[in-house]
DNA sequence: GGTGAAAAGCGACAGAG
DNA sequence: CTCTGTCGCTTTTCACC
Protein backbone atom coordinates (compact mmCIF):
# COMPACT_ATOMS: atom_id res chain seq x y z
CA UNK A 1 0.00 0.00 0.00
CA UNK A 2 1.46 3.33 -1.37
CA UNK A 3 0.78 6.84 -0.70
CA UNK A 4 -2.41 7.35 -2.17
CA UNK A 5 -4.10 4.63 -0.74
CA UNK A 6 -2.88 5.82 2.87
CA UNK A 7 -4.02 9.38 2.06
CA UNK A 8 -7.84 7.78 1.16
CA UNK A 9 -7.58 5.58 4.31
CA UNK A 10 -6.92 8.76 6.37
CA UNK A 11 -10.09 10.82 4.80
CA UNK A 12 -12.35 8.13 4.73
CA UNK A 13 -11.37 7.61 8.53
CA UNK A 14 -11.77 11.05 9.09
CA UNK A 15 -15.41 11.54 7.33
CA UNK A 16 -16.73 7.88 6.47
CA UNK A 17 -19.30 9.49 4.18
CA UNK A 18 -16.41 11.77 1.81
CA UNK A 19 -18.10 11.02 -1.75
CA UNK A 20 -15.71 9.81 -4.46
CA UNK A 21 -16.05 13.31 -6.31
CA UNK A 22 -14.15 14.97 -2.61
CA UNK A 23 -11.74 11.75 -2.72
CA UNK A 24 -10.56 12.45 -5.90
CA UNK A 25 -10.36 16.03 -5.25
CA UNK A 26 -7.86 15.16 -2.55
CA UNK A 27 -6.07 12.96 -4.34
CA UNK A 28 -5.98 14.38 -7.30
CA UNK A 29 -6.98 11.10 -9.02
CA UNK A 30 -9.56 10.94 -11.06
CA UNK A 31 -13.31 9.53 -9.91
CA UNK A 32 -12.93 6.31 -11.17
CA UNK A 33 -9.50 5.49 -10.18
CA UNK A 34 -10.61 6.33 -6.32
CA UNK A 35 -12.95 4.32 -6.76
CA UNK A 36 -11.43 1.55 -7.56
CA UNK A 37 -8.73 2.00 -4.94
CA UNK A 38 -11.67 2.24 -2.36
CA UNK A 39 -13.59 -0.96 -3.68
CA UNK A 40 -9.46 -2.55 -3.41
CA UNK A 41 -9.04 -1.50 -0.04
CA UNK A 42 -12.20 -2.86 1.20
CA UNK A 43 -11.94 -5.85 -0.55
CA UNK A 44 -8.53 -6.40 1.37
CA UNK A 45 -10.04 -5.81 4.53
CA UNK A 46 -8.10 -2.36 4.82
CA UNK A 47 -11.11 -0.73 5.18
CA UNK A 48 -13.34 -3.02 7.33
CA UNK A 49 -16.52 -1.03 7.25
CA UNK A 50 -17.87 2.40 8.02
CA UNK A 51 -19.98 3.99 10.63
CA UNK A 52 -21.56 6.53 12.66
CA UNK A 53 -20.07 8.06 15.41
CA UNK A 54 -23.33 7.99 18.47
CA UNK A 55 -23.05 10.71 21.30
CA UNK A 56 -23.71 7.35 23.77
CA UNK A 57 -25.40 10.33 26.56
CA UNK A 58 -28.26 10.91 23.60
CA UNK A 59 -29.26 7.39 23.13
CA UNK A 60 -29.31 6.35 26.63
CA UNK A 61 -26.19 4.54 27.73
CA UNK A 62 -24.53 7.59 29.39
CA UNK A 63 -21.80 5.28 31.47
CA UNK A 64 -19.16 4.10 30.05
CA UNK A 65 -16.67 1.13 31.74
CA UNK A 66 -13.23 -0.88 31.79
CA UNK A 67 -14.17 -4.09 33.05
CA UNK A 68 -10.86 -6.34 33.29
CA UNK A 69 -11.61 -10.18 33.73
CA UNK A 70 -9.73 -12.87 35.46
CA UNK A 71 -11.01 -16.67 35.25
CA UNK A 72 -11.48 -18.27 38.19
CA UNK A 73 -10.59 -21.68 37.12
CA UNK A 74 -7.32 -20.69 35.11
CA UNK A 75 -6.78 -24.34 34.04
CA UNK A 76 -10.55 -24.22 32.02
CA UNK A 77 -10.42 -23.63 28.36
CA UNK A 78 -10.31 -20.02 27.60
CA UNK A 79 -13.63 -19.15 25.89
CA UNK A 80 -14.65 -15.97 27.28
CA UNK A 81 -15.14 -13.68 24.32
CA UNK A 82 -17.59 -16.29 22.74
CA UNK A 83 -19.14 -16.66 26.17
CA UNK A 84 -19.91 -13.05 26.55
CA UNK A 85 -20.41 -11.96 23.08
CA UNK A 86 -24.34 -12.06 23.62
CA UNK A 87 -24.18 -9.25 25.62
CA UNK A 88 -24.61 -6.27 23.79
CA UNK A 89 -23.21 -3.64 26.31
CA UNK A 90 -20.09 -4.87 25.31
CA UNK A 91 -18.83 -3.14 22.77
CA UNK A 92 -15.12 -4.60 22.66
CA UNK A 93 -12.93 -7.39 23.97
CA UNK A 94 -9.36 -7.07 24.16
CA UNK A 95 -6.98 -10.14 25.17
CA UNK A 96 -4.04 -8.36 26.93
CA UNK A 97 -0.67 -9.45 28.40
CA UNK A 98 -0.18 -8.63 32.25
CA UNK A 99 -2.33 -9.77 35.47
CA UNK A 100 -5.90 -10.29 34.07
CA UNK A 101 -6.58 -11.83 30.62
CA UNK A 102 -9.27 -9.99 29.07
CA UNK A 103 -10.30 -5.64 29.08
CA UNK A 104 -13.73 -5.36 28.24
CA UNK A 105 -15.30 -1.92 27.06
CA UNK A 106 -19.16 -1.28 27.84
CA UNK A 107 -21.71 0.70 28.21
CA UNK A 108 -24.65 0.73 30.45
CA UNK A 109 -27.58 2.91 30.98
CA UNK A 110 -26.84 3.39 34.89
CA UNK A 111 -24.91 2.15 37.78
CA UNK A 112 -27.43 -0.48 38.52
CA UNK A 113 -27.21 -2.11 34.62
CA UNK A 114 -23.76 -1.67 34.86
CA UNK A 115 -24.07 -4.14 38.60
CA UNK A 116 -26.21 -6.51 36.42
CA UNK A 117 -24.02 -6.80 33.62
CA UNK A 118 -21.07 -7.50 36.17
CA UNK A 119 -23.47 -10.21 37.10
CA UNK A 120 -24.09 -11.44 33.68
CA UNK A 121 -20.74 -11.51 32.97
CA UNK A 122 -19.25 -13.54 36.04
CA UNK A 123 -21.89 -16.06 35.42
CA UNK A 124 -21.42 -16.43 31.61
CA UNK A 125 -17.21 -16.82 31.56
CA UNK A 126 -16.83 -17.38 35.53
CA UNK A 127 -14.55 -14.74 35.55
CA UNK A 128 -13.72 -12.42 38.80
CA UNK A 129 -14.03 -8.73 37.27
CA UNK A 130 -11.92 -5.70 38.03
CA UNK A 131 -14.37 -2.44 37.03
CA UNK A 132 -12.82 0.83 36.34
CA UNK A 133 -15.45 3.22 35.65
CA UNK A 134 -14.90 6.58 33.24
CA UNK A 135 -15.64 9.82 34.48
CA UNK A 136 -15.43 11.80 31.16
CA UNK A 137 -13.80 10.89 28.14
CA UNK A 138 -11.95 14.21 26.51
CA UNK A 139 -11.29 12.79 23.49
CA UNK A 140 -12.32 9.74 21.53
CA UNK A 141 -12.10 7.79 18.01
CA UNK A 142 -9.48 10.07 17.26
CA UNK A 143 -8.47 8.97 13.31
CA UNK A 144 -5.39 7.24 13.06
CA UNK A 145 -1.85 8.88 12.09
CA UNK A 146 -1.26 6.72 8.13
CA UNK A 147 1.68 8.78 7.58
CA UNK A 148 4.34 5.60 7.67
CA UNK A 149 5.39 2.69 5.66
CA UNK A 150 2.80 -0.14 6.61
CA UNK A 151 3.44 -2.89 4.63
CA UNK A 152 3.24 -5.35 7.10
CA UNK A 153 -0.01 -7.40 6.78
CA UNK A 154 0.99 -8.04 3.37
CA UNK A 155 -0.39 -7.81 -0.43
CA UNK A 156 -3.28 -9.96 -0.01
CA UNK A 157 -5.57 -10.10 3.57
CA UNK A 158 -8.87 -12.19 3.47
CA UNK A 159 -11.70 -9.65 4.09
CA UNK A 160 -13.19 -8.99 7.35
CA UNK A 161 -16.78 -9.01 6.74
CA UNK B 1 -35.93 11.07 20.33
CA UNK B 2 -37.99 7.92 19.83
CA UNK B 3 -38.73 4.69 18.13
CA UNK B 4 -37.60 5.90 14.53
CA UNK B 5 -35.10 7.92 15.56
CA UNK B 6 -33.68 5.11 17.49
CA UNK B 7 -34.09 2.76 14.15
CA UNK B 8 -32.09 4.86 11.91
CA UNK B 9 -29.04 5.65 14.78
CA UNK B 10 -28.98 1.38 14.89
CA UNK B 11 -28.43 1.16 11.09
CA UNK B 12 -26.43 4.20 10.85
CA UNK B 13 -24.08 2.46 13.90
CA UNK B 14 -23.76 -0.51 11.85
CA UNK B 15 -23.48 0.80 8.39
CA UNK B 16 -22.31 4.64 8.16
CA UNK B 17 -22.18 4.56 4.33
CA UNK B 18 -26.06 3.48 3.94
CA UNK B 19 -28.15 5.45 1.63
CA UNK B 20 -31.30 7.43 2.56
CA UNK B 21 -33.27 5.44 0.46
CA UNK B 22 -32.65 2.12 2.10
CA UNK B 23 -33.43 3.56 5.23
CA UNK B 24 -36.10 5.54 3.74
CA UNK B 25 -37.14 1.44 3.16
CA UNK B 26 -35.86 0.10 6.49
CA UNK B 27 -38.42 2.81 8.27
CA UNK B 28 -40.64 2.95 6.03
CA UNK B 29 -40.67 6.37 5.58
CA UNK B 30 -40.20 8.05 3.11
CA UNK B 31 -36.94 9.48 1.36
CA UNK B 32 -37.33 12.98 2.42
CA UNK B 33 -38.66 12.20 5.67
CA UNK B 34 -35.51 10.07 6.77
CA UNK B 35 -33.24 12.50 5.59
CA UNK B 36 -34.87 15.14 7.79
CA UNK B 37 -34.07 13.16 10.45
CA UNK B 38 -30.52 12.09 9.79
CA UNK B 39 -30.05 15.93 9.69
CA UNK B 40 -31.39 16.85 12.65
CA UNK B 41 -29.58 14.05 14.21
CA UNK B 42 -26.74 15.35 13.17
CA UNK B 43 -27.39 19.00 14.49
CA UNK B 44 -28.45 17.87 17.59
CA UNK B 45 -24.79 16.29 17.85
CA UNK B 46 -26.79 12.58 18.31
CA UNK B 47 -24.77 11.29 15.26
CA UNK B 48 -21.42 12.76 15.65
CA UNK B 49 -19.96 11.80 12.82
CA UNK B 50 -19.52 9.07 10.09
CA UNK B 51 -15.86 7.02 10.24
CA UNK B 52 -14.06 4.08 8.06
CA UNK B 53 -13.13 1.22 10.76
CA UNK B 54 -9.69 0.20 9.41
CA UNK B 55 -7.51 -2.51 9.96
CA UNK B 56 -4.86 -1.30 12.00
CA UNK B 57 -2.53 -3.97 11.16
CA UNK B 58 -2.65 -3.34 7.59
CA UNK B 59 -1.46 0.53 7.90
CA UNK B 60 1.43 -0.21 9.74
CA UNK B 61 -0.04 0.26 13.54
CA UNK B 62 -0.24 -3.24 14.91
CA UNK B 63 0.43 -2.90 17.82
CA UNK B 64 -2.48 -1.49 20.67
CA UNK B 65 -1.93 -0.94 24.37
CA UNK B 66 -4.08 0.90 26.97
CA UNK B 67 -1.52 3.08 29.00
CA UNK B 68 -3.26 4.28 32.86
CA UNK B 69 -1.52 7.42 33.53
CA UNK B 70 -1.40 9.00 37.25
CA UNK B 71 0.40 12.73 37.79
CA UNK B 72 3.54 12.79 39.75
CA UNK B 73 2.62 16.05 41.25
CA UNK B 74 -0.94 15.84 42.87
CA UNK B 75 -1.27 19.10 43.59
CA UNK B 76 -0.28 20.41 39.90
CA UNK B 77 -3.23 21.68 38.08
CA UNK B 78 -4.37 18.73 35.64
CA UNK B 79 -4.51 19.18 31.95
CA UNK B 80 -3.03 15.99 30.96
CA UNK B 81 -5.58 15.50 28.05
CA UNK B 82 -4.56 18.92 26.59
CA UNK B 83 -0.87 18.39 26.98
CA UNK B 84 -1.52 15.02 25.53
CA UNK B 85 -4.06 15.70 22.68
CA UNK B 86 -0.85 16.16 19.85
CA UNK B 87 0.13 12.62 20.21
CA UNK B 88 -1.65 10.96 17.31
CA UNK B 89 -0.52 7.55 18.35
CA UNK B 90 -3.52 8.24 21.18
CA UNK B 91 -6.25 7.14 19.96
CA UNK B 92 -9.03 7.80 23.32
CA UNK B 93 -8.25 9.41 26.22
CA UNK B 94 -10.95 8.62 29.24
CA UNK B 95 -10.58 10.22 32.93
CA UNK B 96 -11.21 7.28 34.88
CA UNK B 97 -12.30 6.93 38.81
CA UNK B 98 -9.80 5.05 40.57
CA UNK B 99 -5.92 5.08 41.33
CA UNK B 100 -5.13 6.08 37.97
CA UNK B 101 -6.65 9.20 36.65
CA UNK B 102 -6.95 8.80 32.69
CA UNK B 103 -6.78 5.39 30.99
CA UNK B 104 -5.34 6.30 27.21
CA UNK B 105 -5.87 3.41 24.36
CA UNK B 106 -2.70 4.23 21.94
CA UNK B 107 -1.90 2.31 18.72
CA UNK B 108 1.63 2.21 17.55
CA UNK B 109 3.65 0.43 14.72
CA UNK B 110 6.23 -1.52 16.78
CA UNK B 111 7.56 -2.56 20.38
CA UNK B 112 10.53 0.88 20.07
CA UNK B 113 7.43 3.02 19.08
CA UNK B 114 5.74 2.21 22.35
CA UNK B 115 8.44 3.10 23.85
CA UNK B 116 9.66 6.36 22.72
CA UNK B 117 5.59 7.05 23.08
CA UNK B 118 5.69 6.61 26.44
CA UNK B 119 8.96 8.74 26.77
CA UNK B 120 7.08 11.48 25.26
CA UNK B 121 3.92 11.21 27.27
CA UNK B 122 5.53 10.83 30.66
CA UNK B 123 7.51 14.06 29.70
CA UNK B 124 4.30 15.80 27.99
CA UNK B 125 1.98 15.51 30.93
CA UNK B 126 4.43 14.41 33.82
CA UNK B 127 3.11 11.27 34.93
CA UNK B 128 4.10 8.29 35.75
CA UNK B 129 2.40 5.26 33.28
CA UNK B 130 1.24 1.92 33.44
CA UNK B 131 0.53 -0.39 30.36
CA UNK B 132 -1.16 -3.02 29.39
CA UNK B 133 -0.62 -4.50 26.02
CA UNK B 134 -2.96 -5.61 23.01
CA UNK B 135 -2.03 -9.23 22.29
CA UNK B 136 -5.45 -9.52 20.28
CA UNK B 137 -8.67 -8.46 19.51
CA UNK B 138 -11.79 -10.70 19.21
CA UNK B 139 -14.41 -8.09 18.95
CA UNK B 140 -14.64 -4.27 18.55
CA UNK B 141 -16.31 -1.34 17.57
CA UNK B 142 -19.71 -3.57 18.10
CA UNK B 143 -22.63 -1.26 17.22
CA UNK B 144 -24.98 -0.10 20.71
CA UNK B 145 -28.35 -1.78 21.14
CA UNK B 146 -30.43 1.12 20.62
CA UNK B 147 -33.21 -0.87 22.21
CA UNK B 148 -34.23 1.66 25.06
CA UNK B 149 -35.72 5.11 26.28
CA UNK B 150 -32.66 7.36 26.46
CA UNK B 151 -34.05 10.45 26.90
CA UNK B 152 -31.25 11.43 29.14
CA UNK B 153 -30.11 13.93 27.21
CA UNK B 154 -32.77 15.89 26.71
CA UNK B 155 -34.50 17.81 24.04
CA UNK B 156 -31.63 19.92 22.38
CA UNK B 157 -27.90 18.89 22.85
CA UNK B 158 -25.32 21.34 21.14
CA UNK B 159 -23.65 20.15 18.03
CA UNK B 160 -20.50 18.27 19.02
CA UNK B 161 -18.62 19.09 15.66
C1' DG C 1 -44.37 16.19 11.66
C1' DG C 2 -45.31 13.89 6.85
C1' DT C 3 -45.43 13.17 1.28
C1' DG C 4 -44.12 13.13 -3.62
C1' DA C 5 -41.86 14.89 -7.60
C1' DA C 6 -38.31 17.81 -9.91
C1' DA C 7 -33.41 19.32 -10.25
C1' DA C 8 -28.76 18.69 -9.24
C1' DG C 9 -25.09 15.72 -8.05
C1' DC C 10 -22.97 11.34 -7.57
C1' DG C 11 -21.92 6.34 -8.28
C1' DA C 12 -21.19 2.51 -11.35
C1' DC C 13 -19.78 0.74 -15.54
C1' DA C 14 -17.80 0.36 -20.12
C1' DG C 15 -14.32 1.32 -23.54
C1' DA C 16 -9.93 3.58 -24.90
C1' DG C 17 -5.30 5.36 -24.27
C1' DC D 1 -3.36 2.98 -13.94
C1' DT D 2 -5.97 6.72 -15.57
C1' DC D 3 -9.34 9.25 -18.50
C1' DT D 4 -13.78 10.24 -20.75
C1' DG D 5 -18.47 9.42 -21.35
C1' DT D 6 -22.96 7.51 -20.34
C1' DC D 7 -26.74 5.85 -17.62
C1' DG D 8 -29.19 5.20 -13.49
C1' DC D 9 -29.61 6.11 -8.83
C1' DT D 10 -29.19 9.08 -4.83
C1' DT D 11 -29.30 13.33 -2.64
C1' DT D 12 -31.36 17.65 -1.96
C1' DT D 13 -34.81 20.97 -2.26
C1' DC D 14 -39.37 22.43 -3.15
C1' DA D 15 -44.42 22.96 -2.82
C1' DC D 16 -47.97 20.94 -0.47
C1' DC D 17 -50.72 17.93 3.02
Amino acid sequence: MEEIDRRIVALLARDGRMSFTDLARETGLSVSAVHQRVRRLEKRGVVRGYAAIVDHDAIGLPLTAFISIKPIDPAAPDDAPDRLAHLSAIEACHSVAGDESYILKVRVGSPVALEELLQQIRAAANVSTRTTVVLSTPYEHRAPDVTRGGESAGPDRPPAA
